[in-house]
This record gives structure tokens, sequence and C-alpha cells, in this order.
DNA sequence: CTCATACTTGCATGATGACACAAGTGTACA
DNA sequence: TGTACACTTGTGTCATCATGCAAGTATGAG
């Protein structure tokens, strides 16, 4: 089923910039900063390859640094919406989000294609010069 | 057509690191860090919402930082292949690669989608405690 | 109550990065 | 050849961040 609604592309980055679309907001700056450090990245992926809720010292031997980084790095992920922590006892089990994250990532290339779909050759007043 | 490999899934993080997947070359540190600046964020989502080549001047005006910024802004976007450079004459051309921005996306999601679906129930000698 | 375990938080530090301004490079045009 | 235009690159500054170590908190066991 198509529900897509054919917008007027922006003629300059000036007026692009003002139209407002679902791209703005699902280019998550927060997203990216939190995956945008390999020590975060590594303990996203090895929660997501182990399927499974893991403590925060199992993750610390996963990689170099402190423990108390780890600890942080976690926070951080949580914060971001791609992983999940819960207390058991004394020990704090983080669980992947992949799904979520799969979700996010989708839609966001959905809007990605929709707004370079938007343009058909000959709108734009002839300042759309796609090839 | 599946052509899905079901692999065992790691039993802690630590092996969770050691097993390479495609996932690894997939969640690219470089291609978040390019997507966790706000303003370079601005700059992309211009070019998308545009849909064409733009000059660096001209998309100096979408964002209040300086053109010099927004040049080497527009650098790091082409190294990361988000944007794609080109020079016509005394005006550089930045166009968008939004197309292949949205593939890499799809690819990621599927290999996320693909590492919570290789393990299943009674696997991993009972350490993949999946609820 | 005491102690060990499992984290979290405070704090100092070194590295990276975003920015503005100034100077340099390359191209078109007169 | 000179000048304007469109960027790019050099440099210094300020803020943020990743890290390690040390101290603090919370929970379970004895």
């Amino acid at each position: 089923m198509m529900t897509q609604v054919y917008t007027r592309m922006a003629a300059t980055p000036k007026r692009a910039a003002r139209s407002k679309r679902p791209l703005d907001r699902m280019l998550d700056v927060s997203l990216f900063r939190a995956l945008g450090d390999p020590t975060r990245v590594r303990l996203l992926a090895c929660l997501i390859k182990c399927g499974r809720a893991c403590g925060v010292g199992e993750l610390a031997a996963c990689c170099s640094v402190d423990l108390s980084v780890v600890s942080r790095h976690l926070a951080m992920l949580a914060r971001a919406g791609l992983i999940k922590g819960e207390k058991k006892g004394r020990e704090m089990r983080y669980a992947p989000l992949g799904g979520d994250l799969a979700a996010r990532l989708r839609e966001l290339a959905a809007e990605i294609d929709a707004c370079g779909a938007a343009c058909e050759p000959g709108c734009c007043e002839g300042a759309c010069e796609k090839k």
C-alpha cells in the first residue's frame, strides 16, 4: 500500500533546512553519537552476538578498558535506547535491544529513499538537476 | 529465498567478541562519527531534502557556522561516503549519496536481526536465557 | 554485624574535535 | 595580467570526552 505523499522538493539548501520532514527527527544525533565510539560499539556487538542479558563484569572481559569505563558506556547505551538495564540482586544485567535498533534503521532508510523520490525530473523550477 | 546460516550463538560476551561476524564490519564507527554532529547532520539532511548537488556557500547559508567549518564538515561527510564532491569550474558541488546510506542501514538492520535469530531456545549449553 | 561482591560515582588528565579568523590556492573573466 | 570569486588549509582556543584510579553505594552471604 502506497501512502506516499509527493511533496515538492526544496529548491535550495536554505529552503530545505526550513522544510521540516520526518528525516530531521530520524537523523538522531544522540543515537549516532552513542554508536560513534569503538568501545561502545564493541560492547553493543557483544551483547547482540551473545543474545542475552549480561553483567557489567562479564562485558568488561571483552574489552581492554577499566570496569568503571564499561559501566559508564553501558549507561550511555541504555540512555540512547540501544540496550536495557535491569537490576537482579546485586548484579546489573544489560540486554540488547537489537530489534528496536533494526526498526529505527529501516525507518530511516525508508525516509531517505522517500526524500530522494519526492523530486521528479522537471520539478523545482528547474533547480533540481538530478541526473 | 532464505540463505540463513544458523550459527551457534556465543555463550559469553568474551566468546562473542572473538567470534567474527558481518555485524562487526557493518557497525562502522567512522560512519556513525560522521553522523554524530548536529552541523554535519543538518548539512546532510539539507542535501538529501534538496536532492541535487549544492555548492559550499549555498550549504553554508543553512547553518550558522563559518564557511570554513562547513567546508571541513563536507569533506568529512565525503570521506565517510555519505556525499560525493565534484569540482565544476571554480565551484565545488556536493551531492547526497542517500541511496548508499539507505542500503548500508538496511544491511545493518538485516544483520542485527540475523544475529538475534541465530540462537534457538535450548542452544548454547543453557547459557542463552532469552525470554 | 561484617565482609565480599558488583557496580557506580567523583575527580584529574590527556586527547580529540568544533569553531573562528586569517592566509593560501585555484579558476574565471575582463 | 590583474582582480573577484569560491573554496581550502593553517593556527590557536575552548569545550567535550574517554580513560584510570580511588572512593562510595547497594546487595547477598555467613
